[in-house]
DNA sequence: ATAAGGATGTTTACACTGGAAAGATATATG
DNA sequence: CATATATCTTTCCAGTGTAAACATCCTTAT
């Protein structure tokens, strides 16, 4: 133990998401490590054991606050909009475009803990703000299924399919330019 | 070197590609590793190297074999369909649901030789698949833009989203049950 | 036919990884 | 103040991808 650092760093477990979260951006998730992260927060390699028990651990408390964070910019984003609640589908895909790796990583089946109580549930958040704009988008899906209708899996299924085909680069720029996703609503409802 | 197995493997590329395959769908894209496929082709474990370079030229492999089988199952199943290429996508989702792992690493953005010439023609082929059924659906995304308008990113969009979030579970089984992706499209041209 | 050279695999070595186990230190609780 | 618990370190291990040097086979030109 080098320098004057105290034994108990105090703020490990936030500092550590925070780490997390810098160098899978940097790094991607491929390139994320348990050891660089504990390097940066400055602690041995092990001590985020005590936290998040394992890498998955770490990966899914980082994932878990960046579906919480992509909830309250639909929502603030919404509210700005005059109650327009489709406006939150911008927040969505800015919020994709300004973290692709995290995106990515929320949507990851293999590196997550998929049943942890605080991820299901920031997840049931996200899901809700969209049927909301499925709502006000009239997308009921031919039949008008109340919850989990076909409207809303419509819906999430052209958001996230489009925000992670656009931070992939998977379409053209020139193409791009001058229009949001609400632009290319089947139904047309843009502004 | 046990057993009277050749120096020359004969056939390491092609196997390598299947083992990996394979073991893709058994443990994950970050539980494979170049080891465990070597062993189970019964190579030494640098032998890729030859034929690969390193890991994610065998990614590379494996994902564009992967989108060259996803084009040619949503060409026969348009014909079996008599002609109706939006039948095309029932085959997406299919690929997506039979292959789970290799479908979210074919959207991987940090463990694959994005720009490798064989893949892009790949991903093209599929796209090109994908714009006709836009048109059979009339997808023009308001103005009919030629190529890689609106229509076609929407389209792509949504069918992407849905064989994501239906292969990571996000959608609850009891409302999945009795229709395709056909059946949500927002204009509702089923059959 | 045969020698030369390229293609294909192996061996060895190394830096890096996540995790387990045991010990050290600080904080909380009686 | 004493004891227990939480937090962090040290040490160790199996597993990983990759580079370099070497071995073996195949092809091809003479």
């Amino acid at each position: 133990m080098t320098e004057d650092r105290k034994y108990h760093h105090g703020n490990l477990k936030r500092d550590f998401v925070d780490a997390a979260r810098i160098l899978l951006e940097r790094d991607g998730v491929h390139g994320l490590s348990l050891r660089k992260c504990a390097e940066r927060v400055g602690v041995s390699h092990t001590a985020p054991k005590n936290h998040f028990g394992n890498m998955a651990g770490l990966l899914t408390a980082v994932v878990t606050e960046g579906y919480a964070e992509l909830a309250q910019k639909m929502r603030s984003e919404a509210e700005d909009r005059n109650q327009r609640r489709a406006h939150a589908l911008q927040a969505y895909i800015a919020f994709a475009q300004e973290n692709p790796a995290l995106y990515d990583l929320m949507f990851s089946r293999d590196r997550l803990i998929s049943d942890d109580p605080n991820l299901m549930k920031q997840i049931g958040t996200c899901f809700v703000i969209l049927s909301d704009c499925a709502t006000d988008l009239g997308w009921h899906g031919g039949s008008a299924d109340a919850q989990n209708g076909k409207g809303q899996i419509a819906l999430w299924s052209l958001v996230h399919g489009y925000a992670q085909l656009v931070t992939a680069g998977r379409f053209k720029k020139e193409n791009m330019q001058g229009w949001s996703i609400l632009d290319i609503l089947p139904n047309g409802s843009a502004d």
